[in-house]
DNA sequence: GGGCCGCCTTGAGTTGGATCAAGCTAGAAT
DNA sequence: ATTCTAGCTTGATCCAACTCAAGGCGGCCC
């Protein structure tokens, strides 16, 4: 048994609930599960029913379809902070892809109709929502740009910049960042496959443009891989 | 000069704000535009800042973006009743796609202003807001899956068969479809070349299962064609 | 230590779809 | 009626990325 207070306080550290008053939060953690799974564990099925949506507390979740012939898309790698299902809950229709925890992984799920009779109190909330879902969609717009426009080696490059500070970025200093997942479902993200993600890197290795260490990797010189882009 | 009655009218008979109040309709008419431009006519440019969306009362509208070297790739072709701009306007961003009238169109732009305000004193129209961009999130991630995880042929069976009633589909009385737009703007819609395209109206047509006379197509027999996706 | 298991890399060959290059229509303009 | 043009088709060739196959490299458990 757990004490509802604690709830409602994983609840307030989530950027979409940050402003929501008190009374809110007690409202929304009455409609709030708790889900500890063990990495590797389905969290939702294709085809399951959406009444909530999931936050991811600690751990991360990766979003991925399934084709007719078993070859599986990873579209989205969910970390702390972030959550999936939003949209799904709002269209009543079930889940097209499947989730599942890539690591120990603790979630929040909070049921749809807390968060119906939330956003009729607090039309804040409900610009939160919007925005959040927006965002979604603008990220998505941006994928299917990469995916359509760019070759394959334009979106790898594109993700070892992607969250790099833009003076380091337009900068010549070399920086370490550390690949958020396995090399497998990065490449499936980018909709490559393992063998090209790995080629794709070793080339650039080649060209001295990075170092990769496994899943660490130096980029020696983020603006001259800015420009191989082209 | 337009009278602003003639304005609401035409917000009222929008899906979006059919159960507005006839109050919050007279605050709406007063931040929307109305515009009406020739085919052709570009509407909205990469970069231009977004402070309302658009909706389309008449025509024909396509969004698009133009790559480094200046192919272009529609993402949506969107006909009357639908509207674009929502989630761009609601980040603060600027339009990373483009927006040309494919006939001659007539759109609503509503200014961001209006929506603020108009969702703030009524929460039915945020949750409207809400689903309306669900739907468009959903509808791009089967986008996303289908470029990933579908061939070419997938893909141009899938918009042959999209708005069939169910029974019509699973049937195998032949019926007849018009495209909506240009092969060359469908095509790149399903993000593929305008040849490829054509090859594959083509050699659908050799197999029987579909009848091309340029725009007009007769599905000869749709469970037949459905079953050709595997 | 040794074997096992995931994961990653590397090599070789294949292919779906793109590109380049002509023709072909049908409707619009003269 | 004749040209013009935008859009479509068809043919030939090419290439980015995939698949299949064979190792390599840790890390982990016995």
């Amino acid at each position: 048994m757990r004490a509802p207070v604690k709830t409602s306080t994983f609840l307030a550290n989530i950027p979409m609930f940050s402003d929501a008053t008190a009374d809110d939060l007690e409202g929304l953690a009455a409609g709030t599960t708790e889900l500890r799974v063990p990495k590797g564990q389905i969290i939702v099925q294709r085809g399951d029913p959406c009444v909530g949506f999931h936050v991811v507390v600690y751990g991360q979740v990766k979003l991925a379809f399934v084709s007719p012939n078993g070859a599986e898309k990873v579209i989205e790698i969910i970390g702390p902070g972030h959550s999936f299902g939003e949209a799904l809950m709002f269209t009543d229709r079930p889940y097209v892809v499947f989730a599942q925890a890539l690591a120990d992984t603790m979630l929040l799920h909070i049921a749809k109709t807390a968060i119906d009779s939330a956003i009729e109190r607090d039309p804040k909330l409900a610009m939160r929502m919007i925005a959040g879902l927006s965002r979604k969609l603008h990220g998505l717009v941006e994928d299917v740009e990469a995916y359509s426009l760019r070759s394959g080696m334009q979106r790898v490059i594109g993700y070892l910049l992607r969250d790099l500070e833009e003076e380091v970025e337009k900068g010549h200093d070399p920086v370490k960042i550390v690949l958020d997942a396995n090399k497998g479902v990065i490449a499936s993200r980018l909709n490559l496959s393992a063998e090209h993600f790995s080629r794709t890197l070793a080339e650039l290795s080649h060209e001295n443009l990075i170092q990769v260490d496994g899943a660490r990797i130096t980029i020696i010189d983020p603006a001259r891989l800015r420009e191989y882009l082209s």
